[in-house]
DNA sequence: GTCTACTCTCGACCTGGATCAAGTCATGGA
DNA sequence: TCCATGACTTGATCCAGGTCGAGAGTAGAC
């Protein structure tokens, strides 16, 4: 199958400038005209369905892709037949930056939910951002952001499973709430299994460290519904200060 | 204590043409006259020693640091007061990517053993990057590939014991051998205390790891100094295929 | 040389979270 | 409506790797 037929791209005239995403997206602090050049090289795909590829491992790097509305995970098939969650996109955010060294993509990004993407062709981006410094900034900003946020991530893999739970759950808080979202009434649009998966976790242990919080009073959880009830208390956990369990490695 | 007398920047004329990185560092892909407009904005510190600071956390962000010679770590404070390695950094290699976004530092940089390292000052380079279009793409490539880097490191952190330190020595391996050192004997400028630290896990496990590949004839260690004996066996650890435990988590 | 301090190794034990096994709910199709 | 399927929860058990304790090298200071 080409990948023409996974995604069935319809070029048409997009808005950046009365788009609700602009400010998070790539024509934050561009003047009218510069979001107008802009415009002329992104392109809209139809709104995509839960369980489409985006695309998938191996395909040629010739794009970034702008989530407009829905969501996305990101995923690699892993040796043994299993896949590993890499990381979920939620609007406003940008895929396929690992791609751009690679020319050719090393994961699948699947839709998990009917979502609105737009494309950017990366040689054309690369060819506005040498004429408009500030585009060029802000591309800068976006590959160090991922990097800060790789980061973070690293950071959690070696922490116990609650803190990374609720560090993952404040994690969506604040992307939520960048895009004018409420920060502590949100809907998960991935599975438990999906989360675990994401942070190293067994679905068992997810469920587990769910009911205990929601034991706790820290959140309310109904199915994919979640509702923070506590904040503070959840970013002290994520700290790793929870409880008495102390003592980190030194070097 | 200011910044100034922990790193003592001389400027200094450098020769990115004649340094043997050229083709790992920014300058690769440049034509000659591209080269010196290159080296006209890089600066070079003199020599820095073992446990010398790079940078701070918190100190503001100016320029990128390539290593030249030598090994640094980059690692963040951990909230208990301990430090949480986040990488090390081999010639050739680019320090002070993830900064750029937030325009501070947010990790220290400590260098490992006798080092020489080149400065770039960021805005300046940004500057060079929109006159000088494989410049740009090389910067961008340079932002994509650490955050490919980062992305294999997120996968680690997922792995058994074995695995991760399997994937360490390759990571070691590889990454020398790309700068034209052998690939299968070297030397650890880390303790085993950083690379536990760094791979979440005890000083313990990481020796008693050492010990069980060197009985496995995989490796020689003599306490700093490694010989990998059997490269592709410890592809085959790394890549979680080791011994039995399988059934990978599916999604 | 000796001291001191640190790094590395190894054994014994303990625990967090994976794994295994059984349900309980939702949701959607016939 | 009932059944099938998949998503989620809960409990019981197990084990990889962390923690603790104790040496054995090694290296720099004097």
């Amino acid at each position: 199958m080409s990948q023409a037929t996974i995604i069935s791209i319809e070029t048409m005239r997009v808005a950046c400038k009365s788009c609700s995403l602009s400010t998070l997206c790539l024509p934050m602090a561009l003047c009218p005209e510069d979001v107008e050049r802009l415009e002329d090289i992104v392109r809209h795909t139809r709104p995509l369905h839960r369980g489409d590829l985006l695309f998938r491992s191996g395909d040629r790097f010739r794009s970034l892709y702008v989530v407009k509305t829905g969501s996305l995970k990101s995923f690699a098939p892993s040796p043994e037949g299993g896949e590993q969650v890499l990381g979920f996109h939620l609007p406003g955010e940008v895929i396929g930056l690992d791609a751009i060294d690679r020319r050719t993509h090393v994961c699948y990004a699947k839709v998990l939910e009917t979502s609105s993407i737009c494309e950017v062709p990366f040689q054309r981006l690369a060819q506005l951002t040498a004429i408009i410094p500030s585009l060029q900034h802000q591309m800068y900003r976006l590959l160090s952001k991922e990097i800060g946020h790789d980061t973070d991530m690293l950071l959690l893999g070696k922490k116990s499973a609650e803190e990374r739970l609720a560090a993952f759950l404040l994690d969506m808080s604040k992307r939520l709430q960048r895009r004018g979202l409420s920060p502590t009434d949100f809907h998960l649009s991935m599975s438990r299994h999906e989360i675990g998966n994401y942070l190293g976790l067994a679905v068992e242990t997810v469920s587990r460290i769910f009911t205990r919080f929601q034991d706790d009073r820290l959140l309310g959880v109904e199915r994919k519904h979640i509702e923070l009830f506590d904040l503070d208390a959840l970013e002290t956990l994520a700290e790793g200060m929870g409880a008495t369990r102390q003592q980190q490695q030194r070097t």
